[in-house]
DNA sequence: CATGAATGAGTATTCATTCAT
DNA sequence: CATGAATGAATACTCATTCAT
């Protein structure tokens, strides 16, 4: 279903190849909307016209409102996912882990902030289907396992999982929604400066 | 924040003021559903059924839904506001002053678990109106001349404000949120070693 | 909700009493649509407009569109079941029981012909509850039990229940709708016939 | 009825003609589900994918849905015309022709059971075209004259025909819904005595 | 010819808001 | 003041119909 990875089709000249998919564009345009004005806020007429397809459209790919919003937080989880674990440096030291984690998910927020930034809502509790919770068991599973087997090795500081993620995610995320709210343009400077900070805070 | 302006109705002495107040009932209940289903999800009906009014009533108090979430933004944050500033010992050092800023963030996010969990809400933007997002920035405001008269006498490191009020917040958010989502019941002892924790990642 | 029933309210001189009830408004739109277009072929707006309500009003009365048809259904059924059981002369010969019967029910069907149309529809089937379908057993009992305690006294062929209530009610049901269709007028002195003709069909 | 002009297709010979007709799956699905659930309750989507075809390919054959309740109606309607008027023993006499009617009907109805419970439906009204209503009307005036021959004759009563076809079909349909609605198996025997009891409601 | 993806008008239903009581 | 019945615009979703392939 991504766009990015559908082989060129040989099309007519004439077709401007601006947006191919009308799955992809649905996606899209439920993610700027939902971004904007949250899930509950947005409406399906809204998200087919920035689609620019028909609202019956949108109801050949996705069963339900429910089911885009599914579909559409499992692909930015798997993005980001994606992206953090591919090549993951799973036998540097702890530090370079560290590194590699914080620098690959800034990556991902500067390549693709609206995916971020939905991702971040938290009104998804009200619709996220078990597919999409396992998938988040999961991914916090990851960290879990990540924080534990560095503590193990004396590289952390001896604290509950959940709080050293807490505040390694939080400050993840405050630092994006707080330069974007104060309308700060943070320089990449800024984010090994961060990176650093926050290393600070769990190391042992 | 509330109708301070209707006059104080003489109340029979025996009624215990539980809920003496209509506009407190409604921006109570309003509190929990927001929380619950969010802005969008929740509807007038369901909060004046939970607030024990006719739901014309709400009218009488609050121009409109909008006008409603607005005095439930603000009421909450000058709620935070209030016990954070209250003989805050703004001539203590900067380790001290920070303790003090985490301590009394905490025992807001214990003691009114619903405000908190209101404001972390995301889906404000698409209602708050002009004078909650000047409160916000007065808020943030502060923050900015607490951490930068910190880093001129040398306390912090240097970064830019909005890089330490990110980190900071945010981390004090993402402990709040993880634990929660993991079912974590943290201590006190865990809130002191997280304020150690972000402590760390600030300092010089 | 019968609006026979309800006293006359005073109402205030200038009110005009065309119609006070909106459930009763509601029913009667939705009765004569329904007859026209069928139960599937209506739509709620074009029930609240011929009610002369907003289509919302529909939904304070009635839960959905098939509790509407449900409630119209056993409306209409308890009215012709009132109108054939009251002081019905159980103890009169068999012979004058029917004679009772077939004039009950024409007089219903002259009173009330939009009633008798729409349970002569046979689209009940796709939205009628369970409530509903009890009621139509219980009135198929009735008849039933007529039909073999006749036959016991040696008055009626014998022939299974199912077969004569079939002849006569069908026959009433023919008579109807084959006068209507044809635009005949049935007389009374047509309908005492007719009442003859069935009488030789199930007697002894 | 059906697109007569179409030329003979040269079907492979091996092909078993169980269904070679794409009008006539269209038909026969669309009257399987007419008299499931109504035709407004039929979707043509629902009908395509019971006749295994395209939903485009139902307006190849049928101008729109109404076009194809219509022909549907005409279909079934000269079905049973066809299978009541072929060699009708119209100089047979009165009672005699009675029984041949009565008995054909069966025959059809127990032969096409979907087709007359479909012509049972009295939601037609709301899409049947003149077309079809010219064909009723011919159906009833054959009644009406069969009707009124006999009466010249002194073989039936004298009342309007309206009366005495109301009574006969009507009889003959009740009983068919009235035995399909108890779960009542009617014997060949049954359908005898019915036969001679609606006899004698019209013999003079 | 046959298809089925695409469409947008139409459906049942909800909800913010008003207003007569 | 307080209410909640009433409203109609808005919502999620369906479906008859079209048309590019």
């Amino acid at each position: 279903m991504s766009p990015a990875t559908r082989p060129l089709r040989l099309e007519r000249a004439k077709a401007p190849p601006v947006q191919t998919d009308k799955a992809a564009a649905i996606l899209n345009a439920a993610l700027s909307l939902f971004v904007e004005r949250g899930f509950h806020g947005t409406s399906i007429p809204e998200v087919a016209a920035r689609a620019a397809v028909g609202a019956g459209t949108i109801y050949r790919y996705f069963e339900s409102k429910e089911a885009l919003g599914n579909a559409l937080y499992r692909k930015c989880k798997e993005g980001l996912l994606a992206l953090v674990l591919t090549d993951f440096p799973f036998h540097a030291s702890t530090r370079d882990q560290f590194a590699a984690l914080w620098q690959r998910m800034g990556t991902w927020a500067k390549g693709a902030p609206l995916a971020f930034a939905f991702l971040e809502l938290h009104s998804h509790d009200s619709y996220l289907d078990e597919e999409s919770r396992a998938l988040e068991r999961r991914i916090v599973q990851f960290g879990v396992g990540f924080i534990e087997s560095a503590q193990a090795r004396g590289d952390l500081r001896t604290a509950p999982a959940p709080i050293l993620i807490g505040i390694v995610l939080g400050a993840f995320l405050g630092l994006q929604s707080r330069t974007r709210q104060c309308g700060y343009q943070a320089t990449a400077a800024d984010w090994t400066l961060a990176e650093q900070c926050v290393w600070e805070a769990i190391r042992i």
